[in-house]
DNA sequence: TCAAGTGCGTGTATTTTGCACATAATTCAG
DNA sequence: CTGAATTATGTGCAAAATACACGCACTTGA
């Protein structure tokens, strides 16, 4: 059937578009230049952990390990240091005690805060052209599809 | 102008999209399954290095370390691996003698065909019940948007 | 209640990484 | 053409990041 080849040839490409994203995203150096320009600065290994903290915390050194793909015990350390750093918070977990949750402070909001203003800064003109309908449409395809990606990992994590 | 709003919060909801498939993208143990499942093994160390000789290859150990943000020294070390491994292999450039080419070899492009292959196998169920439209839509519109931040990125780099 | 399981963190050894420096090749001013 | 400056790569070494072994606190379930 030529749809389904077609389909496929979509996903090749989509998939390349991915990679390609996310190698753009992973640069350090680029979060380190965003963020001297707001005047701040953090240590490249806490990037992730902060940004995981903002986006899903409170959250368990656990979870953030998943998340991250890193051992618990590096994680627990690392959050240790966001803690001193005054970026995040830790606290006993409400329902079990055994967790302490990390969660995000005002100081370290305002640092996911600069991190997200540069990178707008840095879209603004890339989208510059855009029509209202692609800029529409790509942001709700693409939140789709993350979305669809993240349901289906949970389904798979209950397999194990 | 409420234009120019909606435009800026599209634009925050697509960041986060994507910060959120970055973070999947990221997650190595599945790098680690997918690869287990099809027979092989690759220290997650090497993982972005020898996709970014596959995609970009023959590539200088230079320009690897930019697209990959880490010291050159420390990718040259991790080229030499991947060689050491056989699945990349170095030779001398053409026109400039200085720079050593890393590029991929049958063994090494089978084990990136392997994850490829398996990120299909993830995708598929995924985007089975999106219509044709949608899904090549989310191709085109992501393509360009890469794109269009890879040409600016070449242009601040020429501004250094 | 108590044995097994889970979340977290510290001690310690290994690995990874980056800086200082060296070498080979290229470029360019004169 | 010549040699000084530049560039691409690689090695020694010290620092940082990471994972494994293990222990403690808490939870769960029989």
């Amino acid at each position: 059937m030529t749809s389904k080849h077609r389909r496929q040839a979509a996903f090749r490409r989509l998939h390349e578009s991915m990679v390609d994203l996310t190698v753009l995203m992973n640069l350090p150096q680029r979060d380190e230049a965003l963020l001297a320009e707001a005047g701040l600065q953090l240590d490249r290994a806490l990037f992730p952990l902060l940004i995981g903290i903002q986006r899903f915390g409170p959250i368990s050194v656990g979870e953030l390990a998943e998340r991250t793909g890193r051992d618990h015990t590096t994680v627990s350390r690392q959050v240790a240091k966001l803690a001193e750093l005054g970026l995040a918070e830790r606290r006993p977990g409400a329902v079990d005690k055994r967790v302490k949750e990390a969660l995000i402070t005002d100081a370290g909001r305002q640092v996911t805060d600069a991190l997200d203003a540069a990178r707008q800064r840095i879209a603004t003109p890339v989208l510059e052209h855009w029509s209202d309908r692609d800029l529409l449409e790509l942001e709700r395809l693409m939140r789709r599809f993350v979305d669809d990606l993240v349901s289906l990992s949970e389904v798979a994590k209950e397999d194990t």
